[in-house]
DNA sequence: CCAACTTTTCAAAGCGCTTTGGGTTATCGT
DNA sequence: ACGATAACCCAAAGCGCTTTGAAAAGTTGG
């Protein structure tokens, strides 16, 4: 059934019946009720694709994933996230194109969509300090936004959250507790996400006049695997970490193993603090959290995300968006005093 | 851009530099290399709407994620499902149309693509035993394949592991160890692949001469915290299972958890052996796994059901698709003789 | 009752491609 | 040299919708 028909069986034009669907006012109320039931018992929908090419919209918004370098690896916290906006883009009558790159192939990605017309909007995630994607999209005119942040971020809109005041605040928690000797567990640091971490870890740790060890410290891909390497090296020194910092609850994951592969115990032995996703699937809830974190919703982040971004596409000139989101410091039983040995 | 644009600037038909581009026989091959020097010259994309609306092929691939009834959770699989499955699509150019929806709306979802012909195809995924998708799906019309199965199989495409086999194979080879007392953390029971297992696992159980308990087995939503939980309070019996079967690493870690929290030792006190998606996040590899583990990569899957998708989609009435994969029992540290109590 | 609106409906022109059904030139066999 | 065949190329007709510009119908005020 096509509008055609819809309009034929009707004995009305296809012009009045589709200003009739789209709540156009130039249409009686009793003729919109007519054609709308009909339009119901016939479950007439119309074709997205000629839809899409009449109005110029592609009601559509893309998503570019990359899969990483060597190992073509996919982030578990992109589900949460995708979760997150793809209810928003439901309810807001968007889909959602999702394409998945090799790392580096982002640009590709972004300019064929743009030049085909197969979205209206892009969302860029893990940007990186100097992210050549924002240049790219402003020149291209693409609507986007930006999860995260870079160095230069007011010309483009984004929504990030306050890495670098959530790190300094959780070593400033594991200083108070006594520990002298901190461990940083972070993402790549490439990635502008990480380098504020550091930046807000270096800043608790100098404020209070102790020393940054670069065998400390270790960067990558945050997996469980990498958590556990890091921590487990980290712990082999003679000089040791009291208390450690993880980017990601996956690799605190792997902390944790490393930690109880030396037979210790976390909070006790080792202080552990993570930031927390509050992946669905990895939950650190309850009355006492196995992790003392600091917590942010990326779901929640995607949802918000997603709208921002629809405002976006609708009102192009708007002003530039920027929304900083803050991290709740939640108690676990990863954390305690610092060992007196 | 466009191709009446590009047409007038060489001084041809639309026509023709629409056939040198496509490939079409009917066009010299020096103008072909002329129209294709042209438009990639001009940086030339076609308009995916308008092609879309001529050929009536949307060149796109539907996926139906649901989240979690109560909590709408997302499972993390997807991620490195998807991951799979887009460089698939990225490599035959189609696009990846991602719909999240509540639990329950995944019909109106596939209902809706299926009538504004926003995809040439879906994929189906965590099929219950008597699912109701596969009967609407073919009574649209709409190609499809199932990762996974249902109660019956014959009358549609597939791809699944052989859950079946696999629990069997991996509940004897704690028998063999020794073990009497065999528990079972298991996934929802009204989706096919926790039945199957659930099937495997009894049939291991009562060839040996074996007992199943009720208090020995839990089956629903695979998480980290489940995990812990459920092998939490089958531990806590005082009659306890000796070894533990988990149907995904997530809740194996979760069961690692409360192993670690009675002060036990995971293939000493208690073994497990988990079913492992080799997800890229929580890899389970190197010389010496965490977890003995029945292994079938997860984005190995994706890629392989979207390539058979795209071939059904090509050729309609090809005879249907079973493709049944083993599974890999590899060992780790997790699985040990039974304790000698 | 009629001019002046307002409301309601319509025919037709796109949107930017693909594809059908011819034409127009080369090419060839005889 | 001429009809037949092949090789190229083109105009125009869709694809199924939205939207423009205009006409028809209905309503109002004097």
């Amino acid at each position: 059934m096509n509008l055609k028909e819809l309009a034929q069986s009707l004995g009305l034009s296809q012009t009045t019946v589709s200003r009739a669907l789209n709540g156009y006012p130039e249409v009686r109320e009793e003729t919109r009720q007519r054609v709308q039931a009909a339009a119901n018992r016939a479950h007439y929908q119309p074709n997205s694709r000629a839809r899409r090419l009449a109005t110029g919209r592609a009601m559509t918004i893309g998503h570019v994933v990359t899969t990483t370098r060597k190992t073509e690896m996919v982030n578990p916290i992109f589900a949460d996230f995708l979760a997150g906006a793809g209810e928003v883009y439901a309810r807001e009558d968007y889909d959602l194109l999702l394409s998945i790159v090799p790392a580096g192939q982002e640009e590709r990605a972004y300019r064929q969509m743009a030049a085909n017309g197969s979205v209206d909007g892009v969302m860029v995630q893990s940007p990186r300090q100097h992210d050549t994607r924002i240049a790219l999209l402003k020149e291209i005119g693409l609507p986007f936004l930006v999860h995260g942040r870079t160095s230069s971020s007011d010309s483009y809109s984004w929504l990030d959250v306050s890495n670098t005041a959530t790190f300094d605040q959780a070593a400033r928690f594991l200083i108070d507790l006594g520990h002298r000797k901190l461990g940083l567990i972070n993402g790549p640091e490439e990635l502008d996400f990480a380098l504020r971490r550091r930046a807000g870890f270096d800043q608790a740790v100098a404020a209070r006049g102790l020393q940054t060890r670069a065998d400390w410290m270790t960067q990558g891909e945050m997996t469980e695997d990498y958590g556990y390497r890091s921590a487990r090296d980290m712990l082999a020194l003679a000089d040791r970490p009291t208390a450690i910092l993880v980017s990601s609850i996956i690799s605190a994951i792997g902390v944790r193993r490393a930690i109880a592969d030396r037979g210790w115990t976390m909070g006790r032995d080792v202080s552990v603090i993570t930031h927390d996703d509050m992946l669905s699937y990895l939950s650190n809830d309850g009355d006492e959290p196995v992790f003392t974190a600091t917590r942010s919703s990326i779901k929640a982040a995607g949802g918000r995300c997603a709208e921002i971004l629809i405002d976006l596409i609708r009102t192009p000139d708007a002003p530039h968006v920027h929304e900083l989101w803050p991290t709740e410091l939640t108690l676990g039983r990863s954390t305690g005093p610092a060992p007196t040995s």
